[in-house]
DNA sequence: ACAAATCCTACTCTGTTAGTAGGAATATGT
DNA sequence: ACATATTCCTACTAACAGAGTAGGATTTGT
């Protein structure tokens, strides 16, 4: 597994923001009992957003937290590696231009690339947008059984 | 990350004996030397490729492993599967049939599903012998600088 | 002043990862 | 027959990451 509860529930928080665009604050109480997750631990998870410039905040009395932009503008892939620190599938690949010693005669290396990109691309081509929009074609694509069959795949 | 030393291991033993091919019986000793491994750590993990028939063992002197099959009929899916378990980028993503209790209303799992066949979708393509052949187009698709570009990317 | 909220630091418990250790069973060459 | 080289099997351990908990300081609206 790659992706722990940290990032899950950071995106879970985005997409309740998302649904409340043009709203006021929303509190964090509010987002954890309405998914019933520990309202101390989406504190740590939801500062993390803010820190990275996720979101906006106010605090005090009928404070809260509110997306920083429209959620069209946010891909799935920032949101995850803010959050993650990274999405590598593989240890041996963590950030642009740091690489293991054995890279350039390691056999197996292309693959990792490989699906290393396969993972990035996908997420980073999906937005919350899409998400709160339930668009399963974008999401699922070819193996989505309720979406009609797509022209790419004849 | 989604695949420990475990499974990169493996994939390493695989590569190397699928190089072997048409060889006798390779010593866990020699591979552990050639790829400067732990030989009690890979003996651990060469058992469960054993023990998944991925292998062909013999005991005793001049005794070792080799492919049960030719390596263009290994993709890397089945061979990670079986040493890591599961490759589900997430908890809430097991099994075939096992799924979380808020499946039905989760706005989220769309998207865990989709990146979950986008993964099990790449690494089921590709196969061992792409892997000794460095069939780098295969493994790094449009992102391959040294490839040449691909008609589907216009 | 008070209450409701964000912010901040530190701690804990648990499971997984990445090995290590020791020996039993088995086949081969001499 | 015997030494040796190998696979097989069970058990143990140290270190780290994941998933929270705990307690309070700070800010702001009423």
């Amino acid at each position: 597994m790659m992706v722990s509860t940290k990032g899950r529930y950071a995106l879970t928080v985005m997409v309740d923001l998302a649904r409340n665009e043009g709203g006021g604050y929303v509190s964090l109480s509010d987002i954890a009992e309405k998914e019933h997750l520990s309202m101390k631990y989406l504190e740590s998870i939801i500062s993390i957003l803010n820190k990275g410039g996720m979101l906006m905040s106010l605090r005090g009395k009928n404070g809260g937290y509110k997306l920083a932009r429209d959620p069209k503008d946010y891909n799935i892939s920032e949101i995850l590696l803010l959050t993650e620190g990274t999405l590598a599938p593989v240890n041996c690949i963590m950030q642009e231009g740091v690489q293991c010693e054995k890279a350039a005669t390691c056999s197996t290396l292309p693959l990792w690339a490989g699906l290393d990109k396969a993972i990035e691309g996908y997420l980073s081509a999906i937005t919350l947008e899409d998400i709160i929009n339930g668009n399963r074609k974008k999401m699922l694509g070819d193996y989505c059984e309720s979406c009609e069959p797509s022209e790419t795949a004849e």
